[in-house]
DNA sequence: TGTACATCAGTGAACGCGCGTTCACTGATGTAC
DNA sequence: TGTACATCAGTGAACGCGCGTTCACTGATGTAC
């Protein structure tokens, strides 16, 4: 992809990102889009088939973000209960750094378009933590990875509400590792 | 609030979870919810204010439904394994039977008027199993409730995707009971 | 170096469409006397 | 039993609004010769 990293590309989407904090993903018109990256209307459509097309590299940008984060943190550790719980701690740092990240949590994957794409960044998540659980001795790491991924993002809505980190929340999440 | 249950109110609902099966929640327009109901436009404004409030009633109706269909199953048991065992079978049962699933529990959240509403049913859930994940002795009943709740929501989700009950799936949502 | 042309991001007025909502009206049913 | 009136669910044409999208155009930059 190489993401030809346009800087009004890049403007739109930025736009995109802080709006998504304010308003609901499917109230967020592409009027306030432009009238926030301060270019004109049909400019949109320079960089961006459609509104759909817009709102999936939204999303994107926003998973690749957050996966970064996470592989900073987490690559050269071995598989198995540490490089878990430090990954799981980096993607919801993340999250509570990120913008738009209710929209892009508990929004996106009802949206027509991008909910494919939800879809399969969870996946993605789910398989990269696979051989965690499988270290841990899962006998279902993947079902386990699946169910480990919905909770984190469920522990980053909670701390998103709350605007801050919730530690017994963490805990809790932690504890689910003792019986994989 | 007893549903004064008015046969044309019931045939608005009706048709509206009939319709999430198909099209986008952000997308059940008036039109389509009246024509699928066989009434006149203006029929919709006497049995609702306006469309936020009657996706609000759709939402509750939903959960009602569901619960009633966990509480039929496990009320009479005392808190604990078997009890929180045959809540989850119950749920992801009656979510396989009940129509507009996704729509409930990917999308709801996400809308601008309901998704509050989706979060206070959330809560119930977890505050309905707090007591048995206090049973099983864990160090943060309600936190963990709540995780469980999202687990249980996910498996629901994955098993509608995949239009049938997924074994290893609830395998792994219930050996997270023997960790907390 | 200068001229002619091609490319392409950016512009913004204009468009049509479908939406949620309104409202004056109808007709059946209930109530008063 | 009959008449007059009140109530209220239901009707559907009409409305205005905001949306996503288009398109003819501009102007700066790159390329050919």
């Amino acid at each position: 992809m190489a993401h030809s990293e346009h800087p009004t590309r890049h403007a739109l989407l930025d736009a995109g990102l802080g709006l998504a904090e304010r308003v609901a993903l499917s109230a967020l018109s592409v009027d306030e889009i432009v009238r926030g990256a301060g270019v004109a209307k049909g400019t949109f459509y320079v960089h961006f088939k459609d509104r759909a097309d817009y709102l999936v590299a939204l999303h994107r940008q926003f998973h690749d973000e957050i996966r970064l984060a996470i592989q900073a943190e987490s690559d050269e550790l071995p598989p198995g209960r540490e490089r878990l719980e430090r990954a799981a701690a980096a993607y919801l740092d993340a999250c509570l750094r990120a913008r738009g990240v209710k929209a892009m949590l508990a929004q996106a994957r009802g949206l027509p378009g991008i909910g494919h794409e939800v879809a399969a960044a969870n996946d993605r998540f789910a398989h990269d933590i696979e051989p965690d659980l499988r270290a841990l001795g899962s006998a279902h790491p993947l079902e386990a990875a699946r169910l480990f991924v919905a909770m984190t993002a469920e522990v980053a809505l909670l701390e998103l509400d709350a605007g801050e980190s919730l530690t017994p929340l963490r805990a809790a999440l932690i504890d689910y590792l003792a019986a994989v």
